[in-house]
DNA sequence: TATATTTAAGACATAAGACTCTTTATTCTT
DNA sequence: AAGAATAAAGAGTCTTATGTCTTAAATATA
Protein backbone atom coordinates (compact mmCIF):
# COMPACT_ATOMS: atom_id res chain seq x y z
CA UNK A 1 0.00 0.00 0.00
CA UNK A 2 1.24 3.54 -0.39
CA UNK A 3 0.44 4.98 2.80
CA UNK A 4 1.74 3.13 6.40
CA UNK A 5 -1.38 1.90 8.57
CA UNK A 6 -0.34 4.57 11.56
CA UNK A 7 -1.51 7.03 8.45
CA UNK A 8 -4.45 5.42 7.28
CA UNK A 9 -5.68 5.11 11.27
CA UNK A 10 -4.89 8.64 11.29
CA UNK A 11 -7.04 10.06 8.39
CA UNK A 12 -9.86 8.20 9.45
CA UNK A 13 -9.40 9.28 12.81
CA UNK A 14 -9.47 12.94 11.14
CA UNK A 15 -12.44 12.11 9.27
CA UNK A 16 -14.25 10.95 12.48
CA UNK A 17 -13.53 13.79 14.54
CA UNK A 18 -14.46 16.51 11.45
CA UNK A 19 -17.75 14.88 11.66
CA UNK A 20 -18.33 15.47 15.45
CA UNK A 21 -17.00 19.26 15.22
CA UNK A 22 -20.08 20.60 17.08
CA UNK A 23 -18.89 18.81 20.09
CA UNK A 24 -15.93 20.36 21.63
CA UNK A 25 -13.58 17.66 22.22
CA UNK A 26 -14.08 13.88 21.37
CA UNK A 27 -12.79 11.11 23.54
CA UNK A 28 -10.01 8.67 21.58
CA UNK A 29 -11.70 6.07 23.16
CA UNK A 30 -14.92 6.80 21.42
CA UNK A 31 -13.17 7.21 18.09
CA UNK A 32 -11.12 3.84 18.15
CA UNK A 33 -14.33 1.95 19.39
CA UNK A 34 -16.20 3.58 16.11
CA UNK A 35 -12.70 2.87 13.75
CA UNK A 36 -12.44 -0.70 15.34
CA UNK A 37 -8.74 0.47 16.02
CA UNK A 38 -6.36 -0.26 19.44
CA UNK A 39 -7.44 3.08 21.91
CA UNK A 40 -3.77 2.98 22.98
CA UNK A 41 -2.17 2.53 19.50
CA UNK A 42 -4.43 5.46 17.99
CA UNK A 43 -3.60 7.31 21.32
CA UNK A 44 0.11 7.67 20.08
CA UNK A 45 -1.06 8.12 16.50
CA UNK A 46 -2.99 11.41 17.44
CA UNK A 47 -0.36 12.19 19.54
CA UNK A 48 1.69 12.91 16.73
CA UNK A 49 -0.87 15.09 15.52
CA UNK A 50 -1.34 17.67 18.11
CA UNK A 51 2.40 17.79 18.16
CA UNK A 52 2.22 19.10 14.92
CA UNK A 53 -0.37 21.32 15.64
CA UNK A 54 -2.83 19.70 13.67
CA UNK A 55 -5.19 18.70 16.57
CA UNK A 56 -5.76 19.87 19.72
CA UNK A 57 -6.28 17.68 22.99
CA UNK A 58 -7.59 17.93 26.15
CA UNK A 59 -6.85 16.25 29.16
CA UNK A 60 -9.77 15.08 32.02
CA UNK A 61 -13.79 14.38 31.83
CA UNK A 62 -15.07 15.97 28.63
CA UNK A 63 -11.60 15.80 27.34
CA UNK A 64 -10.39 14.63 24.13
CA UNK A 65 -8.98 15.54 20.39
CA UNK A 66 -10.47 18.50 18.46
CA UNK A 67 -9.27 19.86 15.10
CA UNK A 68 -6.45 22.91 15.47
CA UNK A 69 -8.11 24.65 12.75
CA UNK A 70 -11.21 25.30 10.44
CA UNK A 71 -11.71 21.21 8.85
CA UNK A 72 -11.75 23.42 5.19
CA UNK A 73 -7.72 24.25 5.73
CA UNK A 74 -6.80 21.00 6.63
CA UNK A 75 -5.27 18.52 3.66
CA UNK A 76 -4.83 15.03 3.68
CA UNK A 77 -1.62 15.93 2.42
CA UNK A 78 -1.18 17.58 5.54
CA UNK A 79 -1.62 14.05 7.88
CA UNK A 80 0.26 12.27 5.03
CA UNK A 81 3.53 14.64 5.79
CA UNK A 82 2.92 14.76 9.65
CA UNK A 83 2.46 10.54 9.97
CA UNK A 84 4.82 9.48 6.91
CA UNK A 85 7.42 11.92 6.19
CA UNK A 86 7.53 13.81 3.05
CA UNK A 87 9.14 10.65 1.45
CA UNK A 88 5.94 10.05 -0.83
CA UNK A 89 6.35 13.24 -2.39
CA UNK A 90 9.64 14.14 -2.51
CA UNK A 91 11.88 10.62 -2.77
CA UNK A 92 13.21 8.74 -5.87
CA UNK A 93 11.30 6.14 -6.73
CA UNK A 94 13.68 3.12 -7.08
CA UNK A 95 15.25 5.02 -3.74
CA UNK A 96 18.40 6.10 -5.27
CA UNK A 97 19.85 9.40 -3.40
CA UNK A 98 21.66 10.52 -6.00
CA UNK A 99 18.10 10.78 -8.50
CA UNK A 100 17.39 14.09 -9.32
CA UNK A 101 16.33 16.41 -12.13
CA UNK A 102 19.95 16.76 -13.26
CA UNK A 103 20.78 13.41 -12.98
CA UNK A 104 17.48 11.53 -13.11
CA UNK A 105 16.97 8.04 -12.96
CA UNK A 106 15.57 5.59 -15.84
CA UNK A 107 12.09 5.92 -14.31
CA UNK A 108 12.33 9.57 -13.06
CA UNK A 109 10.21 11.18 -15.07
CA UNK A 110 7.29 9.09 -15.40
CA UNK A 111 7.33 8.70 -11.90
CA UNK A 112 7.18 12.45 -11.53
CA UNK A 113 3.97 13.06 -13.30
CA UNK A 114 2.28 10.39 -11.09
CA UNK A 115 3.77 11.99 -8.36
CA UNK A 116 2.78 15.35 -8.85
CA UNK A 117 -0.96 14.55 -9.35
CA UNK A 118 -1.12 12.50 -6.50
CA UNK A 119 0.57 15.51 -4.52
CA UNK A 120 -2.12 17.82 -5.91
CA UNK A 121 -5.31 15.72 -5.36
CA UNK A 122 -4.10 14.90 -1.91
CA UNK A 123 -3.01 18.71 -1.06
CA UNK A 124 -6.82 20.08 -2.65
CA UNK A 125 -8.79 17.14 -0.88
CA UNK A 126 -9.52 18.81 2.47
CA UNK A 127 -11.21 16.78 5.49
CA UNK A 128 -14.28 19.23 4.99
CA UNK A 129 -14.91 18.06 2.08
CA UNK A 130 -14.29 14.44 2.42
CA UNK A 131 -16.50 14.97 5.67
CA UNK A 132 -19.36 16.47 3.34
CA UNK A 133 -18.83 13.36 0.89
CA UNK A 134 -19.59 10.93 4.17
CA UNK A 135 -22.73 12.74 5.09
CA UNK A 136 -24.07 13.35 2.24
CA UNK A 137 -23.63 9.91 0.00
CA UNK A 138 -23.01 8.05 3.14
CA UNK A 139 -19.54 6.72 2.54
CA UNK A 140 -17.31 4.33 5.37
CA UNK A 141 -14.81 5.25 7.39
CA UNK A 142 -15.00 1.83 9.27
CA UNK A 143 -14.70 -2.04 8.63
CA UNK A 144 -17.73 -3.64 9.18
CA UNK A 145 -16.40 -5.55 12.21
CA UNK A 146 -16.79 -1.89 13.98
CA UNK A 147 -19.55 -0.02 13.89
CA UNK A 148 -20.27 -0.21 10.22
CA UNK A 149 -21.23 3.47 9.40
CA UNK A 150 -20.43 6.26 10.44
CA UNK A 151 -23.51 7.22 12.79
CA UNK B 1 8.02 5.36 -1.05
CA UNK B 2 5.78 3.55 -2.90
CA UNK B 3 7.79 0.46 -3.86
CA UNK B 4 9.61 -2.08 -1.62
CA UNK B 5 13.52 -1.93 -1.50
CA UNK B 6 13.39 -5.25 -2.40
CA UNK B 7 11.07 -4.08 -5.43
CA UNK B 8 13.85 -1.55 -6.53
CA UNK B 9 16.56 -3.44 -6.68
CA UNK B 10 14.40 -5.79 -9.13
CA UNK B 11 14.16 -3.49 -11.48
CA UNK B 12 17.12 -1.71 -11.64
CA UNK B 13 18.45 -5.13 -11.50
CA UNK B 14 16.58 -6.31 -14.26
CA UNK B 15 18.06 -3.18 -16.08
CA UNK B 16 21.13 -3.97 -16.08
CA UNK B 17 20.70 -7.25 -17.57
CA UNK B 18 18.46 -5.76 -20.13
CA UNK B 19 21.48 -3.33 -21.05
CA UNK B 20 24.00 -6.44 -21.13
CA UNK B 21 21.03 -8.52 -23.42
CA UNK B 22 23.71 -9.39 -26.09
CA UNK B 23 25.59 -11.81 -23.74
CA UNK B 24 23.88 -14.85 -23.05
CA UNK B 25 23.66 -14.81 -19.35
CA UNK B 26 24.55 -12.06 -16.49
CA UNK B 27 26.60 -13.00 -13.83
CA UNK B 28 24.52 -11.96 -10.22
CA UNK B 29 27.77 -11.35 -8.78
CA UNK B 30 28.65 -9.09 -11.60
CA UNK B 31 24.76 -7.13 -11.26
CA UNK B 32 25.53 -6.73 -7.06
CA UNK B 33 28.36 -4.93 -7.35
CA UNK B 34 27.34 -2.64 -10.12
CA UNK B 35 24.67 -1.71 -8.53
CA UNK B 36 26.09 -2.07 -5.21
CA UNK B 37 23.74 -4.77 -3.45
CA UNK B 38 24.36 -7.53 -1.70
CA UNK B 39 25.23 -10.65 -3.98
CA UNK B 40 23.19 -12.82 -1.44
CA UNK B 41 20.20 -10.82 -1.09
CA UNK B 42 20.07 -9.75 -5.07
CA UNK B 43 19.82 -13.82 -5.61
CA UNK B 44 17.10 -14.20 -3.49
CA UNK B 45 15.09 -11.23 -5.30
CA UNK B 46 16.18 -12.66 -8.51
CA UNK B 47 15.10 -16.38 -7.91
CA UNK B 48 11.90 -14.94 -7.04
CA UNK B 49 11.96 -13.26 -11.28
CA UNK B 50 12.88 -16.39 -12.42
CA UNK B 51 10.11 -18.47 -10.97
CA UNK B 52 7.77 -15.49 -12.45
CA UNK B 53 9.36 -16.52 -15.56
CA UNK B 54 10.29 -13.21 -16.45
CA UNK B 55 13.89 -14.09 -16.12
CA UNK B 56 15.78 -17.34 -16.77
CA UNK B 57 18.44 -18.06 -15.06
CA UNK B 58 21.50 -20.86 -15.51
CA UNK B 59 23.92 -22.37 -12.94
CA UNK B 60 27.85 -23.06 -13.37
CA UNK B 61 30.56 -21.38 -15.16
CA UNK B 62 29.31 -18.76 -17.99
CA UNK B 63 25.84 -19.01 -15.92
CA UNK B 64 24.09 -16.02 -14.12
CA UNK B 65 20.36 -14.86 -15.35
CA UNK B 66 19.02 -13.16 -18.49
CA UNK B 67 15.26 -12.15 -19.62
CA UNK B 68 13.05 -15.12 -20.29
CA UNK B 69 11.09 -12.69 -22.99
CA UNK B 70 12.14 -9.50 -25.21
CA UNK B 71 12.84 -6.76 -23.24
CA UNK B 72 10.03 -4.77 -25.52
CA UNK B 73 7.21 -7.28 -23.72
CA UNK B 74 8.14 -6.94 -20.19
CA UNK B 75 6.66 -3.91 -18.28
CA UNK B 76 7.62 -2.41 -15.07
CA UNK B 77 4.23 -3.48 -13.77
CA UNK B 78 5.02 -6.85 -14.23
CA UNK B 79 8.18 -6.77 -12.14
CA UNK B 80 6.22 -4.76 -9.09
CA UNK B 81 3.86 -7.18 -9.06
CA UNK B 82 5.99 -9.70 -8.99
CA UNK B 83 7.79 -8.93 -6.24
CA UNK B 84 5.17 -6.07 -4.20
CA UNK B 85 1.99 -8.04 -5.59
CA UNK B 86 -0.70 -6.75 -6.35
CA UNK B 87 -1.60 -4.40 -3.67
CA UNK B 88 -0.39 -1.63 -4.90
CA UNK B 89 -2.65 -1.48 -8.07
CA UNK B 90 -5.83 -3.02 -6.15
CA UNK B 91 -6.55 -2.27 -2.67
CA UNK B 92 -8.38 0.92 -0.74
CA UNK B 93 -5.77 3.30 0.52
CA UNK B 94 -7.16 3.55 3.53
CA UNK B 95 -6.74 -0.32 4.17
CA UNK B 96 -10.42 -0.52 4.54
CA UNK B 97 -11.91 -4.16 3.37
CA UNK B 98 -14.93 -3.51 3.14
CA UNK B 99 -14.30 -0.49 0.53
CA UNK B 100 -14.89 -0.73 -3.14
CA UNK B 101 -17.07 0.87 -6.00
CA UNK B 102 -19.86 -0.13 -4.47
CA UNK B 103 -19.16 0.63 -1.26
CA UNK B 104 -16.48 3.69 -1.47
CA UNK B 105 -14.35 4.75 1.14
CA UNK B 106 -14.09 8.96 1.35
CA UNK B 107 -10.85 8.68 -0.58
CA UNK B 108 -11.91 6.07 -3.33
CA UNK B 109 -12.54 7.96 -6.12
CA UNK B 110 -9.49 10.58 -5.31
CA UNK B 111 -7.14 7.40 -5.02
CA UNK B 112 -8.96 5.34 -8.16
CA UNK B 113 -7.90 8.10 -10.63
CA UNK B 114 -4.38 8.73 -9.71
CA UNK B 115 -4.18 5.02 -9.04
CA UNK B 116 -5.12 3.76 -12.78
CA UNK B 117 -2.43 6.85 -14.32
CA UNK B 118 -0.28 5.15 -11.84
CA UNK B 119 -0.58 1.83 -13.45
CA UNK B 120 -1.10 2.67 -17.57
CA UNK B 121 2.39 4.17 -16.57
CA UNK B 122 3.91 1.33 -14.71
CA UNK B 123 2.03 -0.82 -17.57
CA UNK B 124 3.23 1.14 -20.25
CA UNK B 125 6.78 1.47 -19.26
CA UNK B 126 8.92 -1.59 -20.82
CA UNK B 127 12.33 -2.36 -20.27
CA UNK B 128 13.51 -1.81 -23.36
CA UNK B 129 12.05 1.59 -23.49
CA UNK B 130 14.00 2.79 -20.18
CA UNK B 131 17.22 0.80 -21.17
CA UNK B 132 17.07 3.60 -24.46
CA UNK B 133 16.61 5.74 -22.60
CA UNK B 134 20.29 5.39 -20.53
CA UNK B 135 21.56 4.63 -23.07
CA UNK B 136 20.87 7.39 -25.06
CA UNK B 137 20.68 9.79 -22.48
CA UNK B 138 23.31 8.39 -19.84
CA UNK B 139 20.88 7.87 -17.38
CA UNK B 140 21.83 6.85 -13.34
CA UNK B 141 20.98 3.26 -12.63
CA UNK B 142 23.60 2.96 -9.59
CA UNK B 143 24.33 4.73 -6.61
CA UNK B 144 27.76 6.54 -6.56
CA UNK B 145 29.20 4.74 -4.41
CA UNK B 146 28.89 1.53 -6.81
CA UNK B 147 29.80 2.11 -9.83
CA UNK B 148 28.64 5.03 -11.00
CA UNK B 149 27.10 4.91 -14.37
CA UNK B 150 25.94 2.20 -16.51
CA UNK B 151 29.39 1.21 -18.56
C1' DT C 1 -9.86 17.39 48.88
C1' DA C 2 -10.84 12.90 46.79
C1' DT C 3 -12.12 10.45 42.95
C1' DA C 4 -13.11 9.60 38.28
C1' DT C 5 -11.96 10.71 33.56
C1' DT C 6 -9.13 11.59 30.15
C1' DT C 7 -4.54 12.37 27.34
C1' DA C 8 0.83 11.86 27.57
C1' DA C 9 4.77 9.22 27.83
C1' DG C 10 7.52 5.44 27.70
C1' DA C 11 8.68 0.57 28.18
C1' DC C 12 7.72 -3.68 26.20
C1' DA C 13 6.14 -7.36 22.54
C1' DT C 14 5.22 -9.16 18.02
C1' DA C 15 5.52 -9.31 13.08
C1' DA C 16 7.28 -8.13 8.73
C1' DG C 17 10.90 -6.37 5.82
C1' DA C 18 15.61 -6.28 4.72
C1' DC C 19 19.56 -8.35 4.71
C1' DT C 20 23.64 -12.23 5.77
C1' DC C 21 25.63 -16.63 5.84
C1' DT C 22 26.11 -21.49 4.91
C1' DT C 23 25.16 -25.47 2.40
C1' DT C 24 23.54 -27.80 -1.75
C1' DA C 25 22.77 -28.54 -6.72
C1' DT C 26 24.17 -27.84 -11.36
C1' DT C 27 27.35 -27.09 -15.08
C1' DC C 28 31.69 -26.17 -17.31
C1' DT C 29 36.67 -26.98 -17.91
C1' DT C 30 40.68 -29.53 -17.42
C1' DA D 1 36.92 -37.76 -12.71
C1' DA D 2 38.18 -33.50 -10.13
C1' DG D 3 37.87 -28.89 -9.31
C1' DA D 4 36.01 -24.37 -10.12
C1' DA D 5 32.09 -21.37 -11.05
C1' DT D 6 27.70 -20.33 -10.58
C1' DA D 7 22.50 -20.16 -8.96
C1' DA D 8 19.08 -22.34 -5.42
C1' DA D 9 17.57 -23.06 -0.95
C1' DG D 10 17.12 -22.35 3.68
C1' DA D 11 18.44 -20.85 8.34
C1' DG D 12 19.67 -16.99 10.95
C1' DT D 13 20.11 -11.81 12.18
C1' DC D 14 19.06 -6.98 12.30
C1' DT D 15 15.89 -3.20 11.75
C1' DT D 16 11.50 -1.01 11.35
C1' DA D 17 6.52 -1.03 11.69
C1' DT D 18 2.85 -2.18 14.39
C1' DG D 19 0.66 -2.88 18.46
C1' DT D 20 0.13 -3.51 23.88
C1' DC D 21 0.60 -2.35 28.57
C1' DT D 22 1.67 0.41 32.58
C1' DT D 23 2.35 4.59 34.83
C1' DA D 24 2.17 9.66 35.10
C1' DA D 25 -0.05 14.15 34.40
C1' DA D 26 -3.96 17.10 33.93
C1' DT D 27 -8.77 18.32 34.67
C1' DA D 28 -13.55 18.18 36.16
C1' DT D 29 -16.95 17.05 39.59
C1' DA D 30 -18.75 15.88 43.90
Amino acid sequence: MILSKTCDHAIRATLYVALHQERNYVPIREISEHLGLSFHFLTKILQVLTQQKIMNSFKGPNGGVSLARPAQTISIKEIVVAIDGKGLFAGCMLGLDTCSDEHPCPLHQQWTVVRDQLEAVFAQTTLAYLADRIRNEGLRLANLDASSLVS
